[in-house]
DNA sequence: ATCGTATTTAACGTACTTATTATATAACAA
DNA sequence: TTGTTATATAATAAGTACGTTAAATACGAT
């Protein structure tokens, strides 16, 4: 049972290596070796990486003589923003809640002043 | 080296158990076994997946009687929704770039049908 | 105390993830 | 062809994820 498109997107963004790939790529394509040059960890593990978000449909590769530039593929995050969007109540109330918490908390500081 | 929370979160989302736990949670708080009816798996697979959404304070748990009612706590989630906004100029220039390419085809359809 | 219900933890198996180093492949250049 | 550069794959290892069943724990009721 292979993962659905969602799963395997928030799979792929699950890991900062991952997550700095494509901020990266935001500002333009570039080929393994740029993207591997920030990072403390192999050539290798870059490229697995990137089979990752290739996997998600979060990059696309082409080929370009011996360098095969990778792409960002930014449409599977549509997805993401619709389903996250869902809670945005959720978390706006939580906050409010929050505000106003501290905001008694705060009023009992000053009278506590007194 | 603990991951950092947005990808505690995202690592989280990347199940569909869970995303539905949270879907059922966002309609009131549930206990244990309400959130394990609905699925095919064991209650320690449930209890499990709740540590996973607890651990990423995805949802919080209190105590009443033997049950542990298990809330939502949507606020993780606005940390998603900065990033994935981030990215949402690239994907909607994507689908832009494949509506004028559809459009694209159909014209050339129809003109080969003269 | 003992029993029943709700939930967690333990023990275990299997599969996936992520890294490493060493080797293979692909394309260009001499 | 031979060498150089860019990248991928293989082999391996450690750690994590996720499911199961069986046993432990926590609480309320009798």
């Amino acid at each position: 049972m292979q993962p659905d498109q969602l799963s395997l997107t928030f799979s792929a963004l699950a890991d900062p290596t991952r997550r700095a790939i494509l901020q990266r790529l935001s500002q333009g394509e570039a080929s393994v070796g740029e993207l591997t040059a920030p990072f403390a960890i192999s050539m290798p593990a870059i490229s697995r990486h990137l089979k990752v978000l290739e996997r998600a449909g979060l990059v696309v590769r082409t080929r370009n003589a011996q360098w095969r530039p990778v792409q960002l593929n930014a449409t599977p995050l549509a997805e993401v923003a619709n389903w996250v969007e869902r809670y945005r109540q959720h978390w706006q109330e939580a906050f409010e809640r929050m505000d106003t918490y501290l905001a008694e908390l705060q009023k009992g500081d000053s009278d506590a002043k007194h």
